[in-house]
DNA sequence: CACTTACGTAAGTGTAGACTAACATATTTT
DNA sequence: AAAATATGTTAGTCTACACTTACGTAAGTG
């Protein structure tokens, strides 16, 4: 869980994972949307991501596709519910239902 | 939102919100359930919680008595919901209801 | 008003980690 | 197989920050 927390608790990375929320985009064109930090910063945060189950990657030719991996995120929302409002585990339980019913 | 990312991803001030998160705590009560730091740097903590909203502070007398502030956190889920499960958004408006018919 | 109690604050230190430059690796192209 | 492309890795630097020691402060107590 701490290795969640510790990923996202860096301005970069959490731009990173902004960028591929929604599509997925190779490392060097993440790089090139940054223009403050070069190549190989980017590429060590897309290890810590990775690393922290956040990042899916898939490598297409010479290039590496990363996409945003929400379920990384579970341990996180779980804790952060439990922690606080323990009544949403009862609605956790209606959303996973409703999915499985799709 | 940072601030309250950065105030959660360190160790020692996640075991100072457990601790306050049911009863309200003295600063000194919490140092010393600390067997590993000193006093200042819990107090230290302490402010680095308090700024980001996660705790309410109460004097009393010499003391100061500390409790955790659920609803410092409301940023960073809503962040988190957004981010990752855009249709929770509909649930938490069902949780906001039933509360207010209480 | 001195003294004690319960703190916060400031100064200085050590270390984790974010960064760059240089090098290594893997895949495609010629 | 050599060259080009896209990327990861390593070594070293610099800064943020967690920590301790020493000091400052504010509220009770004799």
């Amino acid at each position: 869980m701490y290795e969640i927390i510790k990923a996202i608790a860096e301005p970069n990375r959490l731009s990173i994972l902004k960028m591929v929320r929604t599509r997925e985009m190779s490392a060097g064109q993440i790089a090139e949307s940054f223009g403050s930090i070069t190549r190989p910063a980017v590429s060590q945060h897309l290890g810590v991501l990775k690393k922290a189950g956040l990042l899916t990657e898939k490598r297409e030719g010479t290039s590496r596709l990363y996409k945003a991996r929400p379920e990384g995120f579970a341990s996180l929302k779980e804790f952060l519910e439990e922690f606080w409002e323990p009544r949403l585990q009862k609605l956790k339980t209606v959303v996973e239902n409703e999915n499985n019913e799709k």
